[in-house]
DNA sequence: AACGTTCATGAGAATCATTCTCGCACAGTT
DNA sequence: AACTGTGCGAGAATGATTCTCATGAACGTT
């Protein structure tokens, strides 16, 4: 078997390629696809495999490292995020997100889970709109 | 605002497949992906072109009569809800189902949102755990 | 520095869910 | 029966993600 256990942690080789997708996400500020991230790459000189962009995005999500959400088509989409929980608000329009804190959802997952007898609870949450940049650069088209 | 209802798609022709898609969303609690509804469907005597479980669940969708939930595989997966806006609660083992309304996440996006800048805000959330049922069943294998 | 073991890489093939194509079937109408 | 509009479905096409496996890079040890 050579399929990584799931509680195994970082102890994986520097390599190249790994710092330059680490670069690329440091780079931008909203969710990104594995296409889309590899395209970027190109780009920018340094390439590396498409393969090597998905083992490397599952190696980081599984560290907590990045943070993973589905858009409208059903593609994954990447982040570099904090490591603590959170949630996002994100454009749906230009990608901007900013991480969100402090929920109330966390009790009230929790209560409601318990009121039902549900255990090991856990549970996904995402704001989407359209920010205030993106609403003023649309204005003007009425 | 954010129910721009065109009522158009109302006038469909019943036919054979759309019934017997319905009656095996209605017998079941959970999501269940199309392929499954599928096999459930050939299974059950009354088979259906898969195209036409595709295009029957997305018209479904559409009129908001099944909501739409991707599993962690990133398949799509459909139930019969009810109408109204509510969230889930689900068995990830068994898929068991609950509906959860007035949660304190509809009040709470909105606010974080306005305070961001962001506007047209919209939410998902879902909640994910072990039923009481699955847990007594796993509990004996200790 | 050279050597051998171990692990990461990447081109291309393989999966697999979902969508598209397009000829056929069927109900309702004239 | 002939005509028309719409749903159906087998099979092809699409596209993201995963797998295969030969090659190359990183590391600890001589
Ligand atoms: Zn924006
Ligand atoms: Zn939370
Ligand atoms: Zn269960
Ligand atoms: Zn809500």
């Amino acid at each position: 078997m050579t399929r990584p256990e799931p509680a195994e942690a970082a102890s994986r080789r520097p390599t190249r390629q790994r710092s330059a997708l680490l670069a690329v996400l440091s780079d931008t500020d909203g969710f990104r696809s594995a296409q889309e991230l590899h395209a970027l790459l190109r780009a920018r000189g340094d390439g590396v495999g498409l393969a090597t962009v998905y083992r490397t995005l599952q190696a980081l999500t599984d560290q907590g490292q990045v943070d993973v959400v589905r858009n409208a088509d059903g593609e994954a989409t990447y982040r570099r995020c904090s490591t603590a929980h959170h949630h996002h608000l994100m454009c749906r329009s230009c990608g901007r997100t900013v991480e969100l804190a402090d929920s109330p959802v966390e009790r009230w997952a929790a209560r409601v889970a318990d009121q039902h007898g549900f255990a090991d609870v856990q549970h996904q949450l995402e704001v989407f709109g359209t920010c205030a940049a993106c609403a003023a650069a649309r204005e003007p088209q009425r």
